[in-house]
DNA sequence: ATAAATAGTTAAAATGCTTGACAAAGTTTA
DNA sequence: TAAACTTTGTCAAGCATTTTAACTATTTAT
């Protein structure tokens, strides 16, 4: 049952039509012809002629000069036209603001980075983003005017209609501020405002690791702990837009305390904040490890990172430790929501196996046999960047369909 | 952004409508009138007219008596016909076999439970249903033959569309046992195969406490827990149909040893099975309670509840401690999925707020407020009944839409 | 009693698909 | 090398299903 209640307003079937060609276009690597687009959609290959049209007239996608066939008229492949204009991707962390820019094709053009606090608050936050976005467009050489569509990842729940943060655990001061309007005003171009790690999930699906899983977990694990999760090929926020927050799974009752009032909590346990501070208290202990070398107060979790690639025991043990507790958490998301793959993203994976491996033994160990065989957990294939392709995808997504649209209505 | 390639296989638009008319006139309390339900769709009041002549021709639907109207001409409410037939819900617990039998306006008219064990294995199970379907339909006065289709819930995780569940915790034997092939042959009728929880849950959302909650999940607390998740109004299954098996969570790490090889799972300490042994426990170390009454090693979870009821200290200690147990647990669902509503139903469920309350303190505790505050936690209102009508509103699905298409077909 | 409001029906027009024939552009076979 | 075959893509006619717009039906309000 799909307890669910399709139906099909028939003003728009073309158009409903023709927006899923566009998006098998493009988020089929290599391009589609008509033909296969034709038996993914059970349509003919006479719609698709028309639809096609349709869609070159408008400009948004167009043909290919490789003709690939086994017997017979080779297939003409199609793909997104590069030159339907630019678009951005901004990725506002906890610590840190990126933004890239790139042509309709994903393909990137422009990037900067820079560090940055969100708890500075939305004024101060939102110009700064906007002189960013800015100079990165002056280094790809364009216009401000000439973006489509900018998409936008904050580390907070968000209410999708209202294009704000409600009730967000960090991002003190952004509590039902304006933010895509007063982004749309500034920027004066649609903005697409989402959760940063339901973004990371969207990268890792279109141009990553997880291409086309259906059901797919992406865990950014930085500053704090977050999940952004694709269920059923549908991104998936909750009843108020806050699913996903595992920062705050209790792990063990008896804990440390938390920002947020409990003990214990994945956060305290498995983030770069955690890791960072079991290594100061390695260090007060005076436990042999090279990182006494640092200021104690100033010891973050790349140090940490760094020792334990350099082979310092105590740096592997902290990172081993908070990964292990990464992975009894996943266990339980995995048991729960039963995804083909996870993918470990934000700063903290970027250490690698030394970190990925006890979180895949603890999952392993946790999980159900039948849940945990067909899964896969790896990092993020776009590293860094997953959350800002994701922000990319969304921003392309309103772009194209805009311009597919407008056409439709001549 | 969708991630999710809809179009439309465009020979059966008026299919997909008249199937969604169908299902809104079903879960709408009270019918429907064609002008509500062209404004639900986005179609005219004329493609209406349309579509429930073709609905009221096959038969699947009439026009109540009842004419409510504000201002103008009175509507006309639209209700599934009852004389459309018989469908049957079947529901195969650890412990116990239920039926149901209704017509399709899920109007119970008849209805039997017997004890049962899952572990008989496939063979002496599925005679067992067998013989007490056949006793339920003689009880209903009608023949076996006169069943359109029969909804069956089983306590394992289920690949759909092979009809048979895949490596489940509980049910030996039963690992890819062709259960709806085998019953579809014996029965001579289509037969939906489901794990029990996610019947529970689309009961509770039909028919019970969830009515149309678009993001809920039921939580199952009988012999061992499992939850049920409809997410964005859809079942949601996960990747290999083991999506929402929550009893072997890890809460504590060092707790009691349990069946699945871990430690301190859910299930040792939120099960009936738990219950009893926490009770028996009691016993053994002698605590004051009424427990000590019975036989040490037949104390049920049944008992432990009456004897709480009646005032019993210890027996509501245990029972309060499940009940803590489960709701971390449930904060980490909650904090995950972020559901509207949870319904906790089962045969523990029903001791009711001695068990509810400490749940609920503790979701309450361990959630983010964002996700907390709009969510409700209630017992199921279907009671023991919640997994049967789920069963049923899937055979009714069945049923209904057969009748539907087939009148299209001529 | 008449006007206003709302529900439901009908026929013509519009939309967007399928059908079936055909042209185009390759590979395979004789 | 030419003919046969295979597959892709297009076109015009036909068909299904919706919208449009006018109409009828049945109630409440004045």
């Amino acid at each position: 049952m799909s307890t669910y209640f399709h139906y099909i307003p028939t003003q728009n079937v073309k158009s409903i039509n023709k927006h899923a060609v566009l998006d098998l276009i493009r988020f089929t690597p290599g391009g589609i012809s008509r033909v296969q687009l034709a038996q993914r959609m059970s349509l003919t290959r006479a719609a698709l002629t028309v639809i096609v049209n349709d869609l070159m007239e408008s400009g948004v996608i167009r043909e290919t000069n490789s003709r690939l066939s086994n017997a017979g008229r080779p297939a003409i492949t199609l793909e997104i036209n590069p030159q339907s204009g630019f678009v951005a991707g901004v990725d506002m962390g906890a610590t840190h603001l990126s933004i890239l820019i790139a042509n309709c094709a994903a393909h990137v053009i422009a990037e900067k980075e820079v560090p940055f606090n969100i708890a500075d608050g939305p004024t101060v936050c939102l110009d700064r983003a906007d002189s960013l976005l800015r100079e990165t467009a002056s280094q790809a050489g364009i216009e401000l005017s000439n973006l489509l569509a900018i998409g936008v990842g904050v580390p907070g729940p968000i209410m999708s209609e209202a294009g704000m943060v409600v009730a967000p655990p960090i991002m003190p001061g952004w509590d039902r501020y304006p933010i895509r309007a007063s982004l749309e005003k500034r920027w004066n171009c649609p903005v697409s405002l989402n959760n940063d790690a339901e973004l990371g999930a969207v990268g890792e699906w279109a141009y990553g690791a997880a291409r086309s899983a259906a059901n797919l977990a992406y865990i950014k694990v930085g500053t704090g702990v977050g999940a952004g999760l694709l269920l059923d090929g549908h991104i998936y926020r909750g009843a108020t837009g806050s699913a996903g927050e595992i920062g705050h799974l209790t792990i063990d009752p008896n804990g440390t305390l938390c920002t947020c009032g409990n003990r214990g909590c994945l956060e305290t346990f498995a983030s770069g904040t955690a890791i960072a501070r079991m290594a100061r208290e390695a260090v007060v202990k005076n436990q042999p490890t090279q990182l006494s070398q640092f200021e104690r107060d100033r010891i973050t979790a790349r140090n940490v990172a760094d020792a334990a690639r350099r082979g310092d025991l105590t740096a592997q043990q902290i990172i081993a430790e908070a990964g292990a507790q990464l992975g009894v958490a996943l266990a339980g998301l995995v048991n729960l929501i039963n995804p083909n793959m996870v993918v470990v993203g934000g700063g903290v994976a970027q250490i690698g196996d030394l970190f990925l491996e006890p979180v895949r033994r603890e999952v392993k160990r946790r999980s159900l046999p039948g849940s945990v065989n067909t899964m896969q957990i790896t990092t993020a294939l776009l590293g860094r960047r997953s959350i800002g392709m994701g922000a990319l995808v969304q921003a392309i997504s309103i772009a194209l369909h805009r311009i597919a649209d407008e056409k439709n209505l001549n």
